[in-house]
Formats: structure tokens, C-alpha cells, sequence
DNA sequence: ATACAAGTTCAAGTTAACTTGAGGTCAAGG
DNA sequence: CCTTGACCTCAAGTTAACTTGAACTTGTAT
């Protein structure tokens, strides 16, 4: 346990559903830190559970860890709004291309062609995906403690 | 070079812009096939490069090589539109993780705050966000600790 | 016939993001 | 004091999707 002003490694992994061996993994990459110890034990401040929220959300639009580190350091400031909307445009383009895809998927799963390649919808897909090279979120489940 | 009814692997390579490599690494793995030698060397029939297309597409909206390959033995017809419906929700999921995320990169590139991250309204959004994770049941490992 | 570019196999290496294992430390309880 | 459990470190293992390297064979041009 910790005092009322800081975490353990447990606490921050039981609020956070992230395992306590990816905390240190994180720290080690410089994306979280701990402010102290006690003993050995590393102690977190409470904001470290936005951080994770921030961190996971990256990674669930296609950042690597390392562009997520990137965006936490704060030398970058000057660049980072031009960077952000250049990043915001190309998030545009995804998502414009992501929404191609879920409507040619959800046409696909219905299409009564006998072939997928017999329906021009579906080929119209395989053009936009020809053209776009989509970043995608790697599907990891996320362990909920069904704390009840 | 091959016949006019096939093609070479530096064929296929140049005209799917898939590396060789990877063209072998894909019959190996069941996702290609290869209709022959010539010599040692693979003969290809001219659908393999609509094969990679539709390979592509599957990466692009999340499949991993195995399922793609899954989707292509005939045993699968069912489940196939099954499969294609839940990519298309996922898809789905992801789009609204990227809509959050652009509104708060433009958020964040007007925003007077110094650092992208004490920005208040950028942090909810992605909070918003955050909540809005992907519930997914198909569970690969056991659970993870988080001791206690 | 000879050179050589392009093909082949098979094994091992690469990257990302973690996980697992071995071996060690410390606070609390019996 | 001794055990136990949660923590620690550091190294090695894991998975996906390829790539690279070494050593070998073959088609084609000269």
C-alpha cells in the first residue's frame, strides 16, 4: 500500500486494467513515471491513470509508443500545433477510408453476388484500399475486472 | 519470364508491388498458390494479384493473415458474412476513436494551453473516448494478473 | 561453354509491445 | 526468527508478419 497521496504499482494496475509488468515496461520507455520510492517499491501519483488513459487511447487510433512518447515531451511545443493538424488531416483521410471499408464490409456481408468479386461495390473497395495504406488499431482486449 | 497464361513471381511481385519474399512467405502460409514450376520456379495464374488485393483489403480493416487465409478455405462460407459484420462494427469503433481523436488534435492546435495535454477540453474528449473501448469476448490468453 | 542475373530453400533475424522466468529484497505476521 | 507475498531487476521468450542471408540451381545472352 501506499499513502493517500500516491500509488503502488497494484493500485495503478487495479484502476488502470494495465498489468503491473507493462507499468514497469512503460516507465522503462519513458511513457509513465514514478516519483519516488518506498523501499523498492515504486511509487505513482494518481495522474499517472490519465496518462494510461492517453497512452491506450494512441493505440487504439494507431500510434506506436514511441510517437506517443514523443507527443508527452513538452520540448515540442512550438512544432506540436503544426503537427497536430497535420495529423489531424491525415486522421481525416483514414477515417474517410475506414468508412469506405465498414460500408463495403457491411455491403459485402449482404451482397447477394456469388462472388465477392463479382460485386462492383466490393471492387470499389478493393480500389480505395489499393490506394490507401490505413493505419490500424491492433484489437487488444483490455481486462475488466468484473469488480462486483 | 513465363508464358502468356502465367506469371513469375517477379511478375506478380511488379505488378502487385508485393516482394517476392512475402509473395513466397503467402504460399507458404496457404494464402497464395503457386500452379506450377518452371524449373524451380513458381508459375503464377494471373488471379493471384486479385488474391492480394483482397489480402490487402483484409489487413486494412484488421484481419490478421490467418483469419484472411481462414476466410478463404470454402468451409467458412457461413461464418464468413459473420466475420465481415463484426470487423465492420470494430471498424466501426475505430472510427469513432479517430473522429474523437482529429476533433481533439484541432481542438489542440487552437487551444491557447501550452502543452497538448493540459489542454481540458482535449483531455475529455479523449476521456470520452477512452470509455467508448471496444468490449470484445474473444479472449487468446487467460487473464492477466493485476495482483490482488 | 561460360557467366550471371534471377530464381530456389531453409534458417535465422527484425520490430513492436509485451510477458514470463529466475533469482533477490523487504514489511508484516505467527 | 522465519515465512510469505508483493514487489524488484534483468534477461530471455512470444507473436505477427515479414526480411535477410547463405548456399545452391537454372534460364538466357554472349
Amino acid at each position: 500500500m501506499s499513502n493517500n497521496q500516491t500509488l503502488d504499482i497494484a493500485e495503478v494496475s487495479r484502476h488502470s486494467g494495465v498489468p503491473a509488468s507493462t507499468l514497469r515496461f512503460y516507465e522503462e520507455k519513458g511513457l509513465i513515471i514514478s516519483v519516488g520510492r518506498q523501499g523498492l517499491r515504486r511509487l505513482f501519483q494518481a495522474n499517472v491513470l490519465q496518462r494510461l488513459e492517453l497512452i491506450a487511447l494512441g493505440q487504439n487510433v494507431g500510434f506506436s509508443l514511441d510517437e506517443i512518447g514523443a507527443m508527452f515531451t513538452p520540448q515540442n511545443v512550438d512544432i506540436d500545433k503544426k503537427l497536430l493538424l497535420e495529423k489531424a488531416a491525415e486522421l481525416d483521410q483514414n477515417i474517410q477510408h475506414l468508412i469506405a471499408m465498414r460500408d463495403g464490409l457491411v455491403h459485402a456481408a449482404h451482397c447477394p453476388e456469388p462472388t465477392l468479386f463479382e460485386c462492383p461495390k466490393f471492387l470499389k473497395i478493393l480500389r480505395i484500399t489499393g490506394k490507401a495504406k490505413v493505419k490500424q488499431e491492433k484489437q487488444k482486449k483490455k481486462p475488466l475486472q468484473s469488480g462486483g
